[in-house]
DNA sequence: ACTTCTCGGG
């Protein structure tokens, strides 16, 4: 049992005295490994301020438990303390210091502290060794420090390992990562759990479903998945593979479950499936774990993916009432929920009162502008965003240029397709350059949005000709149109969805005959092509909606809007694109 | 008596 002793104590004033201060200190110092053990830094902190004699032990061990409480900047502050207390650090106070470091991205402060160990001769040493190691990989912007670090390592320990896989697998290199891994079994290496767990999320990065499963099985062999951050991350990986009816049934098997199993159930679930993350909540509640910021982020997605307004509004009031609205990550996903929710002026508001806001904040709001044809808005915004000292990435480019491409802003939008080479050397990816033909293509240039597809510097994918495919049909241009549909069905075959768009321009064309063979074709290949969903969020019932839909009770109401809608936009002089819709299907009324 | 590597948010 551990009980405090202070400078109060009455015996120190008799011969023994030494001995004893010796004997307190060594209490003192366990009581402070408990008090940081048990999560209680103000607690160990006073007994360590109340010490009367301090000895290396006692100030690593604040250090130490400064850093695992991730307490990084006072562990730094104690460091320096020591130093000036006259001190010499240690083996065991450098690699607790050296990952304060890497906690804070100081790589700089990093450095001077590897010139301490070798000054103390410790720098070879294993802990300090990997705790450098893990500081440059994580804290360098490359991986090429590292590797040569590591490469050059007198002995490679498993956490010599473990520290590599982690720092390529983070830094979006899961192949690398798992390319060490194979290279680690060779040598014989045996597995821990730290390994399990950052292999499989490597697994997880690269959504490899095949190589997850292995390590699975490889883990639950040696037992490690037992271990809840191992469990955690098989949970992740079965999500992050779309496989999320293994993820919950594994989740269900799981006998124990903490904070973050329940956070990556929800965060798996809320882009697919946004209705269970839903429902996950509320079972966590009742498995008497409370959520934290990261539940409510997700959340927050699901109520966006839903694009359900009402509810959306009541876990913004719930996150508010809990004292989550601070959080960079939480003002983010609530920029996003109220646009995709129909709501940018919440939206707006939600971004404008963000005390911090980083290139996510901005990239969310330019993106709702876009949803929302505010092509000016987001324009503006973009430039505001770069002149507040904000690097923008290909995500940023995409929803700007995306927005242009809706709002009709050609000239705009090829304008930041060209500035993101030339001013900040930002590489276009494959996502950016669909948006730039989206853009051409709803513009009409067929021809310029063709040319560069054939030029850009990657394999055209499905949605890249789809956007061409689409653009063709919105000009009814069936010579491209043809070529694209070819391109698609050599990609995907079957698509049911690419012939009836090829058959909706040779209708508008008027060229029946290709018009007619395409339905055929549709016909033998037996596919149907899914039928899109829309929904609305009425009283406190989702209403969805299907074309040809007969089974909603609203049906007949339905159908009549949409003919005095239509009659009002023909009144208006809109031109509207029925003709092409016709030849699909005839309204059905009952 | 003190040390390094693992899991969740666009």
């Amino acid at each position: 049992m551990f009980y405090h002793i202070t400078k109060k104590v009455p015996f120190r004033k008799f011969h023994y005295d030494a001995n004893f201060s010796k004997v307190s200190t060594v209490t003192n110092t366990k009581l402070i490994t408990d008090y940081f053990y048990q999560g209680f830094p103000a607690k160990a902190r006073q007994v360590f301020d109340e010490m009367p004699h301090r000895d290396l032990v006692t100030w690593t061990s604040m250090i130490s438990g400064y850093t695992s409480n991730a307490y990084h900047s006072d562990a730094l502050a104690l460091f320096r303390d020591m130093l000036a207390a006259g001190v010499t650090p240690n083996a065991f106070t450098l690699s607790s210091v050296i990952k304060a470091c890497k906690g804070m991205d100081l790589q700089t402060s990093g450095e001077m502290l590897h010139a301490q160990a070798v000054k103390h001769g410790v720098d070879r040493q294993e802990y300090v060794e990997n705790s450098l190691l893990d500081m440059y990989a994580m804290c360098g912007r490359s991986m090429s420090e590292a590797r040569a670090v590591f490469d050059c390592l007198m002995e490679k320990s498993v956490v010599s390992w473990t520290t590599m896989i982690a720092a390529y697998t983070h830094h979006g290199d899961g192949h690398a990562g798992i390319h060490l891994f194979r290279q680690m079994i060779q040598e014989g290496v045996e597995l821990n759990q730290f390994v399990c767990s950052i292999v499989i999320r490597a697994c997880a990065s690269i959504k490899n479903r095949i190589l997850g499963k292995q390590m699975h099985a490889a883990t639950v062999k040696s037992g490690h998945d037992k271990v809840l951050p191992v469990g955690n991350s098989i949970v992740d990986m079965y999500c992050r593979c779309m496989s999320l009816l293994e993820a919950e049934q594994y989740f269900n098997e799981m006998h124990e479950k903490d904070l973050i199993t329940w956070n990556t159930m929800i965060s798996g679930f809320e882009q697919a499936i946004p209705q269970v993350a839903l429902s996950l909540l509320i079972k966590m509640g009742s498995n008497d774990v409370t959520p934290n910021c990261f539940t409510y982020t997700s959340i927050a997605s699901a109520c966006a993916n839903m694009a359900v307004l009402n509810c959306g509004r009541q876990v913004h009031g719930t996150i508010i009432r809990r004292g989550f609205v601070g959080n960079l990550q939480m003002g983010n996903a609530l920029v996003d929920m109220y646009a995709k929710c129909g709501s940018i002026g919440d939206s707006q508001k939600v971004f404008n009162e963000m005390s911090r806001k980083d290139l996510i904040s901005w990239t969310s709001l330019i993106n709702g502008y876009g949803i929302h044809g505010y092509g000016k808005e987001a324009v503006e915004l973009f430039d505001e965003m770069i002149i507040s000292g904000i690097e923008p990435d290909s995500v940023a480019f995409m929803g700007v240029v995306s927005a242009c491409s809706h709002a009709g802003l050609i000239e705009e939008g090829l304008k930041y397709f060209n500035l993101m080479k030339t001013e900040y050397n930002v590489l276009a990816d494959r996502e950016v350059y669909g948006c730039v033909v989206d853009l051409l293509g709803r513009a009409g240039k067929l021809t310029e949005a063709y040319e560069l597809i054939q030029r850009m510097p990657f394999k055209p994918d499905e949605s890249i000709w789809g956007a061409l495919l689409g653009a063709c049909k919105m000009h009814k241009n069936a010579k491209l149109g043809k070529i694209a549909a070819e391109e698609i069905l050599n990609l995907k075959p079957k698509g049911a969805k690419t012939y009836v768009i090829l058959s909706d321009i040779y209708g508008s064309c008027k060229q029946w005959d290709e018009f007619a063979e395409t339905k055929k074709l549709i016909k033998e290949t037996g596919s149907k092509k899914e039928a899109g969903m829309s929904w609305i969020e009425l009283r406190d019932e989702v209403c969805s909606f299907v074309v040809g839909d007969t089974i909603s009770p609203y049906t007949v109401s339905i159908y009549k809007t949409l003919r005095v809608l239509s009659k009002h936009m023909n009144d208006s002089g809109v031109v509207s694109d029925f003709n092409a819709l016709q030849h699909n299907f005839e309204p059905v009324t009952r």
